[in-house]
DNA sequence: GATGAAATAGAATAAATATTCCAAATGGGC
DNA sequence: GCCCATTTGGAATATTTATTCTATTTCATC
């Protein structure tokens, strides 16, 4: 890239949206350092405002100096031109928490920001109570199973599937051998089941046949089963050497998945830590 | 009144609803000049954090000096002190949880339920930050359109997966026709873009060239896109009618998706609302 | 209207922050 | 492996911005 080109001398964004235009279009065609502004900048546009050079370049991890070609590249005169755009335009994050969720409910009820503000309360409100209910020996359990474990299954259908899908990105990541069984196909994957595997069960009501199959296939020829699941009573309970149970808040007929998303995340970053 | 009184030594404010009750106190035993520029600091709180002495003194009508003798009587050692609060009270603290996760699993300190811990916070702060940050009006907008489509179609892949699986699930059971392309087979499915419909792609960094050429693809018919990204500067965002960010919670590699599960659940329920 | 304590304006200074510039490092093409 | 164009780091400089200080003004009290 020829940075010094005179032909570059464009005019400076005129709004942020411009701003992100220009950006999204460079992206990719900035050498190594620059790049880094780049990304420590588009992730960052709510701190241009408040901050000086030295602090963004630092979070870049980049001299000052390439902070501010990185901004005439762009087009500003310096950092300071750019600063102005973002703080004409800035709005403080407050007003907090508690008064915007107020807003929103403002929307009136069935509007998408009322619903939304439900659906955050709701997600919050599962959180806490996960706090509070997980069991401590329980969990320790769970993860010193699958820490052990060659292969780890991981079954989960319909409502429960994204929780399995992510417990297999995760577990991908971080390099420990999982199987996603979906169920594509109809094919029975049953037999993949070996001695010294372990199995991550996830369902909740209405409980999907499949996965209490899995469940019971395995604790049939002894396989730690770790049950990811409503309640204590679950049908799953049976089957499983570890019963984790989230409590998620539900709102109307839908259940966000807020509190067994973050569980399956523990789960899989413990259990991936303590393979190493 | 005694401003130069040595009892006057209080510690400067520690929070925004400090400030505000110390101002109020003090406001109508303040002389003239002062007086003007706590009238005029308390109607523009929201400009502190990106003003200067000067600016706000402009504003206010008085010179620098008397500005800043306002801001000690208030109890900051000067205008920088009364300005950090302000800057500070924005980002309060969205610490840099790669580092911190890293600290935990080097420490042996990495009990799962610590980190459990961990990633609740992680998550209700992502909540919170989400109904601080969507734009309502992209937010109407982008239901709008999905409300109107013939068939929806969902595309997000790897970390994405589990938030397009979910829209999957729930636009299923509110009888909303939709589509999940999740590449199984490596099937191309672009042809299934009908006149009519419209497309829900999310990606986050590093982003999925599938999803981002499934989102073109859809640009390219005149579609509506609906994005679900991490930043506005996006690559998805040159394709989208709607963009809609999520501040999630970063962990390094890990990103709990509480924020992007609520969002896109929100997104689900009012598309099925208005098709009624 | 004289007196003294308090308040004020603005010039002088100090501190912080941004920007330039150039020598050195890097990397792609031959 | 050499050459040239590009990129980079950081010290030097320029600029902006905050703060202090003091001579002057204001105002309440007698």
């Amino acid at each position: 890239m020829e940075l010094t080109d005179p032909m570059d001398q464009l005019a400076a964004p005129a709004s942020i949206d411009d701003f992100r235009s220009r950006l999204a279009d460079l992206i990719d065609q900035l050498p190594r350092r620059l790049r880094q502004c780049a990304d420590h900048i588009a992730a960052n546009e709510d701190r241009i405002a408040v901050s000086t050079v030295a602090d963004l370049a630092a979070g870049a991890d980049v001299p000052p100096s390439a902070l501010i070609r990185f901004c005439q590249i762009l087009g500003f005169s310096g950092f300071s031109e750019m600063q102005r755009l973002f703080r004409g335009a800035y709005v403080p994050g407050w007003p907090d928490y508690a008064t915007r969720l107020a807003d929103l409910k403002l929307g009136g009820a069935g509007s998408p920001t009322a619903l939304l503000a439900e659906f955050i309360e709701a997600g919050r409100l599962s959180l806490e109570s996960l706090a509070t209910s997980v069991d401590d020996a329980v969990l320790g359990r769970a993860v010193a199973e699958l820490a052990v474990a060659d292969t780890i299954h991981i079954v989960g259908l319909r409502r429960a599937f994204p929780v399995a899908s992510y417990l297999a990105y995760v577990f991908e990541k971080m390099l420990v051998p999982a199987m996603l069984h979906d169920g594509i196909g109809r094919l029975d994957h049953r037999f993949a089941l070996r001695p010294g595997d372990a199995v991550i069960a996830i369902t909740f009501a209405p409980y999907s046949e499949e996965t209490l199959a899995l469940a019971r296939d395995a604790a049939d020829r002894g396989l730690p089963v770790v049950a990811l699941t409503d309640r204590q009573a679950s049908p799953l309970a049976k089957f499983s050497s570890a019963v984790l149970t989230v409590p998620e808040v539900d709102f109307g007929a839908f259940r966000a998945l807020s509190a067994a998303i973050v569980l399956a995340m523990t789960l899989a970053v413990a259990v991936g830590a303590a393979r190493e």
